[in-house]
DNA sequence: TATTGTTATACTCTATAACTATA
DNA sequence: TATAGTTATAGAGTATAACAATA
């Protein structure tokens, strides 16, 4: 970036003319939508976050999933109660070892699952709505190379620290 | 985006692919910097907010703020009791209404304020590091059209809705 | 003694609504 | 009666740590 760095620059005139600014209003906006969608099917971000873990590989250790979303052992079982009482998960007792239970996705959640999924490419199709794939490529490039430089992978789950974070403005 | 659409496309490799994912994951990871950067100056993101808005036109009732910055009145009492006690601004009685109190920026609120603003231009520079000025705009460019995609003004103050959002993952 | 899952609890944040003092 | 600001309160959400069963 090339942009004039004087500190005392209108902080009024920042907003619209700063990336940072503007990825912080698209995160919050898009996690919002992302969330009201997946209402649809009754199901809250770290649900379906939880149910693609459990997808993906059926039969793992409650523990091994809540690190996996790096939530605290004890929002997973509050977690689980939620999923299990809607019937699209449910817990079993471990072969060896009867301290553990495992999860393993239902019919009706796979089902539930698949239609969380589409309705998530759904989502990803109006964000991008007016994009050829070349522009949608570039897009994805230049966040790839903002991710880089404030040290954080997109490939790897959110580490959410320590909670709530708002917009800043 | 020309993307295929097939819903039950495998939920784990949507992410480093989407958006919507990479938005959200980047808006988080950009507020929580930021906040913490603010912190530098004893600032919380709501409080920087607060300051710019007293700053751009002085004199201000404390309800005119608090609508400005879209937070319930209870909540803008507490903003300002902090700001107030850390010297940075002062309430006043306005002068024919004795109700309302007008907001102040003091002498050392506007040391801060323009430390402030210079943090978050170092961070702008950061996030947009090794982008020349056409990528930068070209960036930015690109996330406007999403904002319109999503019916998101980014000129606008954020609506936050009824508090807490956290990444989709 | 360590570990899995559960429960209890305490904390933060926020918003709603009652309250006061003015108008 | 309406409005600016304040205070009180209750709710959601989270994490920490005590607890029970098993290893």
């Amino acid at each position: 970036m090339t942009r004039p760095a004087e500190a005392d620059e209108p902080a009024s005139e920042a907003a619209a003319q700063s990336v940072g600014y503007a990825l912080s209003q698209l995160g919050f906006e898009t996690s919002r939508r992302f969330a009201d969608l997946e209402a649809t099917v009754a199901l809250e971000p770290r649900e379906f976050a939880l149910l693609r873990a459990v997808a993906e590989r059926q039969g793992q250790s409650q523990q091994a999933v809540a690190e996996h979303l790096r939530i605290p052992t004890s929002t997973m079982v509050a977690v689980v109660d939620g999923l299990e009482e809607q019937g699209l998960i449910e817990r079993r007792l471990h072969a060896s070892d009867r301290r553990t239970r495992t999860l393993h996705l239902t019919s009706k959640g796979s089902k539930i699952l698949a239609k969380a999924v589409s309705l998530a490419w759904g989502f990803e199709r109006e964000v991008c709505a007016g994009f050829d794939e070349s522009e949608r490529s570039r897009l994805l490039g230049l966040l790839g190379r903002v991710a880089d430089n404030i040290g954080l992978d997109l490939d790897a789950l959110p580490d959410r620290g320590s909670g709530r974070r708002r917009p800043h403005a």
